[in-house]
DNA sequence: GCTAGCATGTAAACGGTTACATGATTAG
DNA sequence: CTAATCATGTAACCGTTTACATGCTAGC
């Protein structure tokens, strides 16, 4: 996820650490802040896996700072890991919202399409959200007030989801 | 998390390991299965520490079925989970949601209210959601069609989630 | 001179995933 | 008899959080 997010940065623009870190936070809204505990291991880790190359930049700024840039496998990679994204990453909102972030740099409509029906058919499997006896419960089924709330949020969001979902693979198919 | 799941459903009523975890699964609408190996050291923590008792049962159904019960100090431990959350629970969607599931256990209306409070003030806090340069993105001004439905979702997502807190708030308080 | 912000890192602990392992019961 | 479901657990690995640590630069 955290890998994800830098990857997909850095296509965009070389960037070193500190602003990345800014950029993903940007990008969540601070609902999470993001802890150099796991930005500069997770850096670190794609270095050594040869995504992205690291080069200190002489006298700008502050102390001794690093530019990130792709390499080539680090560009081929991102596009890999838009295109087949792992279930669990078409399943959970928080993973899917970060891969559509970046989704626009897969170069082919039909394969940003693709990833797009993806979460359409999870959404439409009756198997999303709230189940008591293996039955989805309805909103004014719910026990009590606050779950009456997921629900009522939760359908909300589906909703909408699946709108935009129709919408946008229409135009990426037309 | 997994742990305030284990708790919240135990107060209402004894179960063993199998069953909390279709419980669990259950209420994240089969989003994110639990694992087993998450699960029951999960169990295993919350043993050591004294908030719940495991008993084995004899006879029937599968094999050795162990039933785990709240001890005082367990629904103790939950109500004040409950009450307090930490930060980044009422900051975290996913997080906020099992919080709510489990929000009707708190015995005192004010205290419930003052948990949907928190909630409301980050949600009103104009640092949410997808920021570029310090400023919120407008859906007309993200840069492509994917983002423009990230911020789509998420208003529809944070608008239906402020109108309930409104009302549930005021019912509450009345 | 000091504080805030820029900038990068390490280490321990924690919680979760994945894979492995076992065995009982029930329905076809 | 055999497959599905019930039922519980362990071990290795992985990524994240939390806390600690350092030092530069710019503006007051």
């Amino acid at each position: 996820m955290l890998e994800l997010s830098i990857l997909g940065f850095l296509y965009e623009a070389p960037l070193h650490g500190y602003e990345l870190k800014a950029r993903i936070q940007g990008l969540s809204g601070h609902i999470r802040p993001v802890s150099d505990g796991a930005l500069y291991p997770a850096i670190t880790r794609l270095v050594k896996a040869g995504l992205i190359e690291q080069r200190t930049e002489p006298g700008s700024g502050a102390a001794h700072r690093r530019t990130l840039s792709l390499t080539e496998a680090g560009r081929t990679e991102l596009l890999e890991r838009l295109r087949s994204p792992k279930e669990v990453e078409v399943t959970d909102g928080q993973r899917f919202f970060t891969l559509l972030a970046f989704l626009r740099h897969l170069p082919d409509r039909a394969e940003q399409a693709a990833v797009l029906r993806r979460r359409q058919t999870f959404l439409d499997t009756p198997a999303s959200f709230f189940y008591r006896d293996g039955e989805p419960v309805r909103a004014e089924d719910a026990p009590d007030l606050f779950r009456q709330g997921m629900l009522r949020i939760a359908r909300a969001t589906g909703t909408e989801e699946r709108r935009w979902l129709d919408e946008a693979i229409g135009r990426l198919e037309s």
